[in-house]
RNA sequence: GCGGGAGUAGCUCAGUGGUAGAGCACUUCCUUGCCAAGGAAGAUGUCGCGGGUUCAAAUCCCGUCUCCCGCUCCA
């Protein structure tokens, strides 16, 4: 029997069996969808929630040294420009129309700067002359401050708008940097990759709120509160599953990127000095953790970062990536962030977020190694591992392709099909009470389900589709017997187990 | 955001101006009874959406949305 796993996979296979199996439905179908927005079916909600608890169970339950947490979506919008997030989400960009490239609008421009000594309004500079890196939206004010501190000027002028740095790249002759075109760049546009929201019925600049971009927040500024309530002392790590958020500007490639997304995180607080190992230590760990779940090694790499991509909190990063239909991706980062987060937070809050090193004598602040996988692209790493097809010969005498999800039980979306032989009468209210039994048991964790429709063969099949690793069949000599078949997925095998006992059965060939 | 390709039944797709189609899947019944079996019947479509041209549009034109590929971006 030839095997092959996913060779010829592509993403509309993929697709269309998530689509067709109730795994994955794009958002707003209906009315025409919206970009880059996915609903999780039936099938995937289980497979979904079954990897989040198995991450749960790995990093928090099985370990001394991790709690959890689950901070909310919404927070003060303070947190974000402590955090550097405002500064680094919000750009104002234009676009050459001849060339196509980009470039930062307050980048281009001899923007005039004038600041008032007295009532004398006094021409200050370029901002190019100033800092290049100053930004014309949320740091806007500091190139205001910082000049006019410098020269003695009390005052500064008014916050320059997009639509004056419009004006003045249309008016102006600057060219294009890469192909010289003069008069082509587009209108400035924010790309301000943080959503945002307004709480509160007004919607003015009081009211603007940030749907959070990153969950690591959300434990940066319960640091304190965990640690007093727990009396935990690094190293001691705060796990965290929930959403994020990100306008991102090229979406694509079904559910890897997406503008709403789930993340499990992991902030782990080490003392300073031993972050270089924790990280080596961590990025082992998560790795190990996706091949323990039945990902493929050969599919699976390590790739670190390079100083120039790194984020603008992290010392270094490591990509777990894995090899998807279209190419390699990230599924997960471990960033070591160093005391970056705490510092900010503690500078910009007044609130210090730091332990008492016993031993030391003193406060410490202490690193912190994130790993943090995205749970969407687990979920579809998994099932393009898992996709599998195989080349088959029917009863007919036929070949045929058999496709099955080659799932880790502990994340088949459905453990246990129960199924009679056929429709018929005699079978019927056996097959109903295995299934009852099998379901309230308490020993299979997860969906158990029963389906009398159409031939057996066929049903295997569909059960073979979704991943179901085990198939429980009522037959004619069951209402002799007491006993039952059980098949297994990948092999096809077949075991008479009686009844009696079935459940503890199941649950011990599930794990 | 730019360039290219695509969008017709649940899925894969055919249909280049004249009655909306196929295969698979689905439902019911009969037969069968362990790996997509056979027979019969049936249901399923605003042809992505909106506008235009035309006696007539899935088909031609314009706009728009969505997906895929390549750029670009990616704290």
């Amino acid at each position: 029997m030839a095997v092959s796993n996913q060779p010829s996979l592509d993403l509309q296979t993929l697709t269309s069996l998530c689509k067709r199996r109730g795994f994955l439905f794009q958002s707003s179908e209906i009315y025409g969808g919206l970009a880059s927005t996915w609903d999780y079916g039936p099938l995937g909600v289980e497979l979904k929630n079954n990897v989040k608890a198995a991450w749960w169970k790995h990093f928090v339950w099985e370990r001394d040294d991790m709690v959890g947490l689950d901070a909310s979506i919404l927070m003060h919008p303070d947190v974000w420009r402590a955090s550097g997030h405002a500064a680094h989400f919000s750009d104002p960009l234009v676009e050459c129309r001849e060339c196509n490239l980009r470039f930062r609008a307050d980048h281009l421009m001899p923007w005039k700067v004038y600041g008032k000594m007295g009532r004398q309004k006094d021409f200050l500079g370029y901002v190019t002359d100033i800092n290049p890196e100053w930004s014309l939206s949320d740091e806007a004010d500091s190139w205001h401050y910082a000049l006019a501190r410098k020269r003695g000027y009390k005052d500064h002028v008014a916050k320059p708008t997009e639509k004056s740095v419009g004006e003045l790249i249309d008016s102006s002759d600057i060219p294009c940097p890469s192909c010289k075109s003069v008069g082509s760049f587009t209108e400035p546009r924010q790309f301000n990759q943080m959503l945002t929201t307004h709480l509160g019925p007004v919607q003015d600049d009081a009211s603007l709120t940030f749907l959070r971009p990153e969950t690591a927040q959300g434990i940066f500024v319960n640091f304190d509160n965990v640690i007093t309530a727990t009396r935990r002392r690094p190293p001691f790590g705060i796990a965290q599953i929930g959403k994020a958020f990100r306008n991102e500007i090229t979406t694509g490639n079904f559910i890897f990127r997406t503008r709403e997304f789930e993340i499990m995180e992991i902030e782990f607080f080490v003392k300073p000095g031993e972050d270089n190992e924790w990280h080596e230590r961590w990025t082992r760990e998560c790795m190990a953790w996706y091949t323990e779940l039945g990902l493929d090694q050969a599919r699976l790499r390590l790739r670190p970062h390079e100083p120039d991509e790194l984020a603008h909190y992290s010392k270094a990063t490591s990509d777990i990536e894995y090899k998807f239909p279209w190419g390699w991706g990230e599924i997960q980062g471990i960033a070591n962030r160093a005391d970056f987060d705490l510092r900010a937070h503690t500078q910009a809050s007044g609130q210090a977020l730091s332990y008492f090193d016993d031993a030391a004598k003193q406060h410490v602040v202490p690193y912190v190694i994130e790993p943090s996988a995205g749970v969407d692209r687990a979920v579809m790493a998994f099932l393009a591992d898992a996709y599998t097809e195989e080349e088959a010969v029917s009863a007919k005498g036929k070949p045929e392709t058999r496709v099955l999800l080659k799932l880790h039980p502990t994340l088949a979306p459905v453990k246990v099909a129960v199924l009679p032989l056929s429709r018929n009468e005699r079978l019927a209210p056996t097959a109903r009470e295995v299934h009852h039994l099998v379901r309230r048991s308490g020993a299979i964790d997860g969906l158990v389900q029963y389906d009398d429709a159409q031939s057996i063969g066929r049903r295997y099949r569909r059960q073979d589709e979704v991943g179901t690793p085990l198939c429980v069949t009522v037959d004619f000599d069951t209402l002799d017997d007491q006993a039952v078949t059980v098949r297994d997925r990948d092999t096809m095998t077949q075991d008479r187990v009686a009844i009696e006992g079935l459940a503890q059965e199941l649950r011990r060939r599930l794990e």
